[in-house]
DNA sequence: ATGGCCGGGAAGCCCGGA
């Protein structure tokens, strides 16, 4: 059977909980991560997306970061966060099996700029997500946002932002670790060709000059990667009244009855 | 050339985002 994953940086599920609902309506996927739910896990909206089917399992704060599970099959083996318990004040990693898949969600942090101390945070936690992803012989398929464009054609414009937040080497060496270590980032396997991009920013119209940034990953270990029929992005709800900045990836993955 | 927008929470701005 086909397991369909999708991942979505809603910028507060508060604020995004119509969309979401409209987007669980036209793509039932069986497991969607959510990052930047902005909520602590007693003010989730799990009632309203329990009326679609799916249950929520959160891990939230107040006011920022935040990563949530909507799902309409069964979740084993639940933990949060990275395992030294790195930045564990900060609600940045969900993990679960399903359907025999060890499945991260990560919500990565963000940096600031190159020249701040949480610049360093950030390429430690990336470390630290690697190591973590890279601890079980299970299929592992880590998904969400990851704040960092890996290449050139995953950027509108690679030479003005080379060196700066999201597109600075030692970002794209932390992605390629994940690479040399024998993840595979998924959407290049089915699109190897092309600009393509999960996140506009909000300023300077930039989604309709499509000056975007792909920094929703899907990232599948070596066991999970033969697994995948398909990976696409929907960009559909950039276009929809007051959208997150970010856009769903989906993923079809095989996995046994 | 620059900057242009959001959400949350507190408060009538500031932080953080990317």
């Amino acid at each position: 059977m086909i397991l369909t994953a999708a991942t979505w940086n809603v910028n507060s599920v508060r604020a995004r909980l119509s969309h979401v609902t409209r987007w669980l309506s036209e793509n039932p996927v069986d497991v969607l991560c959510l990052q930047e739910t902005k909520v602590t896990d007693d003010l989730f909206p799990g009632d309203e997306l329990a009326g679609l089917g799916y249950s929520a399992t959160v891990h939230g704060q107040k006011s920022y970061n935040g990563v949530a599970v909507l799902s309409r099959v069964t979740l084993e083996d639940v933990f949060t966060g990275l395992p030294s318990g790195f930045l564990g004040d900060q609600a940045r990693l969900l993990s679960f099996r399903c359907r025999g898949i060890r499945f991260l969600n990560a919500y990565v942090p963000n940096g600031g700029d190159v020249a701040l101390p949480a610049f360093e945070l950030k390429l430690r936690w990336l470390t630290e997500l690697l190591a973590a992803a890279d601890s079980t012989a299970e299929p592992v398929i880590v998904m969400g946002d990851f704040n960092v464009a890996p290449g050139p054609d995953d950027t509108h414009s690679p030479e003005e932002q080379e060196g700066s937040v999201c597109y600075h080497p030692h970002e794209r060496e932390r992605i390629q670790a994940f690479l040399h270590t024998g993840f595979v980032d998924m959407f290049r396997v089915f699109h190897p060709e092309g600009k393509a991009y999960t996140w506009w920013d909000y300023r300077a119209g930039a989604f309709r000059r499509n000056m975007g940034m792909r920094l929703d990953l899907v990232l599948a270990s070596q066991t999970a990667a033969p697994l995948f029929r398909g990976v696409k992005i929907d960009p559909e709800p950039r276009g929809w009244d007051k959208p997150s900045d970010h856009v769903p990836v989906l993923c079809d993955v095989e996995v046994p009855e």
